[in-house]
DNA sequence: TAGATTGTTAATCGATTAACAATC
DNA sequence: TAGATTGTTAATCGATTAACAATC
């Protein structure tokens, strides 16, 4: 299929991606350096990784930025569009169901699901609320394999389980406990308190070097 | 002040004071083999990471989880509260506003700020949401410096700006553009769209292997 | 004592960075 | 041609892993 891309690499895509988007309609190339000084990376990084993904590039005129960000979005598989579901109607779990800006990542959010009755319903972007009875179904017939977890963190194990023992295949989970999963199953933790240690940490050196 | 940790090792740090938190208040010893099994981690990789935080490690009996527990905390931060502000009070932002996890690990959210009017007032859990024209002198008589901006991507660098120019030297950023900020000011981005294109090809590859 | 676990020292692995030839 | 930029090859750096002595 893809040649073999580093987790790290891989993570750096979209933001390539996403400022690409950002140019003007009328820009015709972007170069290596021009990228990296936008997104304060180095230059050296971001021409290996875009070597990777796409041959489109010109010495002295950089890449045509058209021609870069299809090769971008065919290599993230934007193009090709796959499901995904919330599991977790709260606040986080409806914010993600409304939030239209995995799409043109190739991530398109069909419903949620909760079991508490209030949540129910469709949302006011006319996205469904359903039962959690109706997950193994749904879950079928939709033909998704991508759950967004925004359980609390007492049943999240459990809700993860009955999500992999439905075709659930990858999981990005913002509950703030670690997920056992089959083999096969891949888990990407969104905790912020990792995120919030830096900060934190980041903080305090700051404050001291002032005193 | 304390020995230099990767941002990597600072990273992980977190997650096992998470997993402390979890055990039974009667459990008096945990071993880093137990740790690492419990997070699916490398156990070699846990007892370092511990190294550098705990000296309360002892042969054959592993880690006081008391012990550990309070040099975790105090490693990172979480004894003396700082505190926080979010921008934006959209649904994530009232979710990150409401969520009260962040205590445990030292940093208390103690209001948010929107230019939309709407969302002006008191949540359901106490916590105002101020006019953003409020924003530099609350700033400064609340001793924030820590931001999480959850604003629309096409004025995030605007705003972003003003946090910088009223003391905010730490910034979690959930707009999916990079900012630009002074040298001594760190950006922890939580976009997810890097992390949803890795599991969008883990999806591809599952899906292929199955064919 | 025996055995499990810690913590450290050395080896490996991978990612980033630097140097440079190729090219438009 | 001259110069900027690409893409590749080699060197460096840092993090992870393995091996092992110390210890309770």
């Amino acid at each position: 299929m893809n040649k073999p891309v580093s987790k790290a690499i891989l993570q750096r895509l979209p933001a390539y991606l996403g400022y690409l988007r950002t140019l003007p309609a009328q820009t015709e190339n972007i170069s290596a350096t021009g990228i990296a000084a936008a997104l304060s990376m180095g230059e050296v990084q971001v021409r290996k990784d875009l070597a990777l993904v796409s041959g489109a590039g010109r010495p002295r005129l950089g890449y045509p930025v058209q021609a870069l960000r299809e090769d971008l979005e065919h290599f993230l598989g934007c193009d090709d569009v796959v499901h995904a579901v919330v599991i977790g109607a709260g606040k986080l779990g409806r914010a993600l169901l409304d939030y239209n800006g995995f799409e043109s990542f190739g991530v398109k959010i069909v419903a949620a699901f909760d079991n508490n009755e209030k949540t129910l319903g469709e949302t006011k972007t006319g996205k469904m609320v359903f039962p959690m009875a109706k997950f193994p179904d749904l879950c079928k017939r939709l033909k998704v394999h991508i759950a967004l977890l925004t359980v609390p963190a007492d049943c999240a194990q459990e809700v993860c389980n009955e999500l992999t023992e439905n075709g659930i295949l990858a999981i990005m989970n913002f509950a703030p406990v670690h997920l056992q999963v089959p083999e096969n199953v891949l888990v990407q933790n969104e905790n912020i308190a990792p995120a919030l240690a830096v900060l934190s940490r980041h903080l305090a050196e700051q404050l001291a070097h002032m005193i």
